[in-house]
DNA sequence: TTGTACGCGTTATCAC
DNA sequence: GTGATAACGCGTACAA
């Protein structure tokens, strides 16, 4: 099956590693001065600066970041630590932030939680291992051990991804609740009147569940019942878009207009109604939520929520950068980056 | 639009970090012996195991990695080095080897090369900075300086989703020339007589560049024409995939048969054909490559590649963990997983 | 601007 | 099984 393949390297050698005071010996100069040099080049003199740059280039060298980092009590790595990096939201952010904060000379740790506040203590308690420059999270629910954990440190927390509950420190994101309500309004507005919500994991997801909640404040004047959502255990996927259409279909004679946790789970549910014969929007309005990168290629093309994680991403950075730099007190630690609800034709 | 939204904590504090010796001296023990029980509980007696995990929970206590790290001149971090988090490819590797090797104590640190050389280069260069237990690349291309960096070193390095190359050290993949030689001879085999390839990003992909070298190279004995393939700067999303079907049946009247660089792509091929009327697979066999979430729900379901994304990375935490437990010689430092072509109704 | 001395918190080696 | 001791490589006063 493979062509020719052949490793090169199959020695393991002690490799010792070349150390800032051989620099200096090779450059004539204190080690102070090579390790100034690294830190502030402009605050060496010219001609040594150029001695040091072309001993270090000679040699090889390259700093170790944990000696640097336990004599100056701190490092430049940040940890971000998400639900799934698999979910498309995640990793744009993640993304944004670790090319944001990467051209800054800082480095992402990164830590799945996969939905468990177990999980995400254990990540906080190995991220602080690390003496980080800062540490950002998902959410606003997190255990009360991670609480204790972070209040004990003097590490900055940056919590992202949602917003309208009390916050550890510094905060980017947008209240879910609203986003929910806003789908709902919008459905309403269209003339829709027999609507539900269909979510996927939404026991764990509790951003997912806040918009539930905010869909659900809507209708309640409408029709008052409260069974107008439709929930699947597994994660947000096209095929639990298909399954959550035919139940909701069942449970609700007559829909209308519904409303996903997730433009995937929308592209499920448009695809299902190709295949049953039901016209978007003309039998059925669906609108999504997140603004994937296919939702403006569909057929019919998705009406959805973008809650823009790439602004997330980068105001995230920001605050990072800003609270390292030890701004005496960051201007706004609270940040709404809002959401926009972009109408196309499935409504 | 948001409710109320308070932050908790400003301050500030200069939070001294609780020590070791500070456990030892709270357990009554010698900072060696705690030292020890962290490592290894079981090689210190049991009643002293007790009191020294009773002292680490009164104090909260956080162990210092960089400090262990410096001592022992090596770190349980391992670097993960990927074109994109953004892609699904690779999110779905990077999770899969963050989560295998997590469980055992090793953390992950991200960085993306934006498929560029150069900043793979410097995230090698950063990533050495921390002495980590290993390195995973992507692909089997990387810069000169790249190589010497990691020769330099002694840290082992798993180059992922590509074989059919010289590696550097251990390699997990397989080869994409066959992969896309495997959808020519599946689209003739159909009894296609007029295909073409449509990829994105194919100057820096070299992965999926590969792919199209292999196409090529089934249809040469066929009608031994070299522009069977179209190509769009841009990254692989649905909106390349319209646009490039476009492009294709422009160029090539008559149009029977379509190998996409990725399922993303095809996604987008398969709305565009719906829009125009175009009957898959009567007037149009399609193709993909990824076997993504959501190829299987498509309408109709489409025929891909599936390349094994998890099967990679528990390969790879494979590889790092025993290259770390120093076995003296992994099995296999080169492992083929191989793709499956999957069948579905596009084709 | 440059150099000296010290300490950061831990691991590894060695005696006990 | 346990504990003293010496590194580990670098930042940071401070002095020059």
């Amino acid at each position: 099956m493979t062509g020719s393949t052949a490793s090169l390297r199959r020695r393991r050698r002690k490799a010792q590693r070349v150390t800032l005071n051989e620099v200096a010996e090779l450059a004539g100069v204190s080690p102070s001065t090579v390790s100034l040099y690294i830190r502030k080049p402009d605050a060496v003199s010219e001609d040594r600066a150029h001695r040091v740059s072309e001993a270090i280039a000679k040699l090889g060298y390259v700093p170790n970041l944990m000696a640097g980092g336990l004599a100056a009590a701190s490092s430049r790595i940040v940890s971000v630590i998400v639900p799934s990096i698999r979910n498309a939201f995640f990793a744009e952010t993640v993304s944004t932030i670790q090319a944001a904060l990467g051209s800054e000379g800082f480095q992402v740790l990164l830590g799945h939680t996969e939905y468990s506040e177990a999980q995400e203590e254990a990540l906080v308690r190995a991220a602080l291992s690390w003496a980080p420059a800062a540490i950002v999270l998902t959410g606003l629910s997190h255990s009360h051990g991670t609480r204790a954990l972070l209040a004990a440190s003097d590490v900055p927390v940056v919590e992202m991804w949602e917003l309208g509950g009390p916050t550890i420190d510094m905060a980017v994101g947008f209240s879910h609740e609203e986003a929910g309500a806003a789908a709902a309004r919008h459905l309403i507005a269209r003339g829709r009147k027999n609507i539900a919500y269909v979510g996927a994991r939404l026991h764990e997801d509790h951003r997912a569940a806040r918009r539930a909640d905010g869909f659900l404040r809507e209708l309640a004047p409408e029709s008052g019942q409260a069974g107008r959502i439709i929930r699947h255990p597994g994660p947000a996927t096209a095929d639990a878009g298909a399954l959550l259409l035919n139940r909701a279909l069942q449970q609700f004679p007559g829909l209308q207009g519904l409303a996903c946790s997730n433009d995937l789970v929308a592209l499920g549910v448009l695809f299902e109604c190709q295949r049953r014969g039901i016209r978007i929007p003309e039998d059925l309005a669906v609108i999504g939520f997140g603004d994937l990168g296919f939702s403006a290629s569909c057929n019919p093309p998705l009406t959805t929520i973008r809650p823009s994680g790439d602004v997330i991403g980068l105001e995230v950075a920001r605050l990072v950068l800003a609270s390292v730099k030890g701004k005496p007190e960051a201007p706004e630690p609270v940040i709404d980056t809002s959401f926009l609800l972009v109408e196309r034709r499935s409504t």
